[in-house]
DNA sequence: CATGAATGAGAGTTCATTCAT
DNA sequence: GATGAATGAACTCTCATTCAT
């Protein structure tokens, strides 16, 4: 019982550092430019090891995801909670998920965008794993916001959700691709995002001001 | 003389013809995913001719860089003369932006975004040639729009002006990710992201509403 | 026109000679032990031009067993003029067989005997293009002699046939696992083999002692 | 002293076990195909354990060879006395023969069978121990039978002997080629067999036909 | 210049074998 | 003695690149 238990354990501890060391290497690489024996010595493994744990290289990029998703899932139940001033929310919320990014690392989030552009198999995952749900959760939530009184009529709440989510994707690729001063200034992009997508809802505005 | 030129155009079209089958076909295979055998192919030519046009496989990826920056460049004089209504201005050119990604095709784009995320020369030249000049542009563009009178400092235009970019290269990735609502109403996009980034321009404000 | 024929032409001698390699390695270290590498270097190539000629290792067995299949079926379209002496026929088309086999070589047959014992898909190939078929000639063969008249009634002359073949290829099989005095007599054989399966045959016991 | 027995004798019995496993997987896969881990979970044990039984694959094939030798050995003893009428007799060894196949299994018979033709060790030590001693036990016997009298004098009987074992032999290969009439009637075969042998014999003919 | 066969380095993967537990 | 994870040599096969025609 326990020695089993206790090999169980170790083996998930091999297992997560076969996969941070492949983590590292896929973001250094890329993963085509990555090979087996690369990311086995960057964990100090055998090359043969590694097919213990992951029946193949692709498995290594499907793990990775699945890792990123778990942290997703934490991260959106942490979410739901919502109260008081909307423009503090906003900006907290964002902030948060930018801490999130900066704390499961980068590297797991740039291998995937990137493959994800290239992998079918691994978009269709991402797609149903990480973002549907993480729309489903945004839209529910959007829906609670009260949808501004004399504000134009949005078109559609779910697309401007879509459009807000872009933003934040699209700081961190742009910063991924090397960007500078977004590199530099990367503490201010939180605050500038939350911004722009407040101001985008129409709601903001109308139940900030008054009384 | 008219023979030496007449063989350069003949070149150069040729060139131009393995180029187009290279993006397309990085695009449906990703650049690791597709092989000279592939592009050949589809270029209807020999492998071998291949490289008579370009040095090796990496050099058809910056060839696509170069002329994807052309058209850039071409886009960037136009966009310059600029008048009137701010509001519009803005929505007329993110438009504009949309349009011609649709026009030169996605896949140059996608191709090279995800191969940007992979292979640091590439980066490099991407964001010599064409992410600094694009900022660059858009730096002193935006200097000239009036700072907005009673909002608050903006903390920085350049700053700022990233974190537009990063809202339609987050649009397009994420489209590109497969997210179906973005596909599905593509069209409507252009406006939700002018809106953003005149709103979150406190210039904006300021410009529209007095008088 | 001659171009292509040509080139044709070469193709296809190098493709018998990287066969020919194949058979001797495989035929000297087994198809397993056999490598690519060995191969090429027996046909002096390198290893990737066999994949220009085969699809892979197991093509070459294939090619090895449809080699052997047309020059069976060469061999079967001559057998079929018969006539004269029974005895003398048998014997002389026994003593064509062993030649045959002498001729194009026991280590293609014992490439195939080897595996077909290992490999199913190789199994059924030889079992349709080889054995079937010389079965069918044969079975076609055996009727159109006479039957016998007071011998005891065949029990089934099919039968009787696959027998008569097990023995040329136990004769075959018993060599090639090193038998010595099979080796040393190897031409003594097919008189010996011709003369069990010419009394085994109640037809020529018949047709033989009267007169 | 007991305990001690005990435990050697359970280590035969796993010891067999073991093999016995082999020779399924290496029947069904062959001896390249069957992995020491197909071969483990067979006989329901840990890779590693094998290893306490065995040097390694190799000498599993060798055992198996073995275990056949000396089912062999005890067969021939059996089949020393002979007596009465030669024609039962010959068709009574053949049937014993054929029966005794059935009953250790074709198994060990193809794998070896397989790998003979393979593998020169195994060759030779096949050569060395069941075929050498077979023929000798054979020629003796052979020497024993009345060389027939008016019968044209037999060139050599001990290769005779051989070509008999190879029709034996051939039977059985051809069989285990997948033959389809030769599996269906294989009940058939012992007779056929049997009557060709003894046909061949010179010695059958004259003792059969004085009433 | 176009061709496409030849090249061979290098990739992912397997698996016999070892050895700490 | 039993275990099974770790090992790493060796395999098949791919494909960017070259070059004789």
């Amino acid at each position: 019982m326990n020695a089993q238990s206790l090999s169980q354990c170790l083996a998930a501890v091999r297992r997560d550092h076969i996969l941070d060391a492949a983590t590292r290497v896929f973001a250094a690489r890329g993963f085509n430019g990555a090979t087996i024996r690369d990311i086995a010595q960057a964990a100090g493994v055998a090359d043969g090891t590694i097919y213990n744990y992951f029946d193949n290289k692709d498995a290594l990029l499907f793990a990775i995801l699945d890792r990123l998703n778990e942290t997703e899932r934490r991260e959106r139940d942490l979410t739901r909670p919502a109260g008081a001033d909307p423009r503090e929310f906003v900006r907290d919320y964002v902030r948060h998920r930018f801490e999130v990014f900066e704390r499961v690392g980068f590297d797991a989030f740039q291998v995937l965008i990137a493959e994800v552009l290239v992998n079918p198999n691994l978009r269709a995952r991402y797609l149903r794993d990480i973002i549907e749900p993480t729309f489903s959760t945004a839209d529910v939530a959007a829906a609670t916001w009260t949808p501004a009184e004399g504000s134009q009529p949005t078109p559609d709440p779910r697309l401007r959700t879509r459009v807000q989510a872009a933003l934040v994707l699209g700081c961190l690729v742009l910063r991924l691709c090397g960007e500078p001063l977004l590199q530099q200034r990367w503490n201010e992009v939180p605050d500038l995002v939350a911004d722009m997508i407040f101001n985008s809802t129409g709601a903001g505005h109308a139940n900030d001001s008054p009384s």
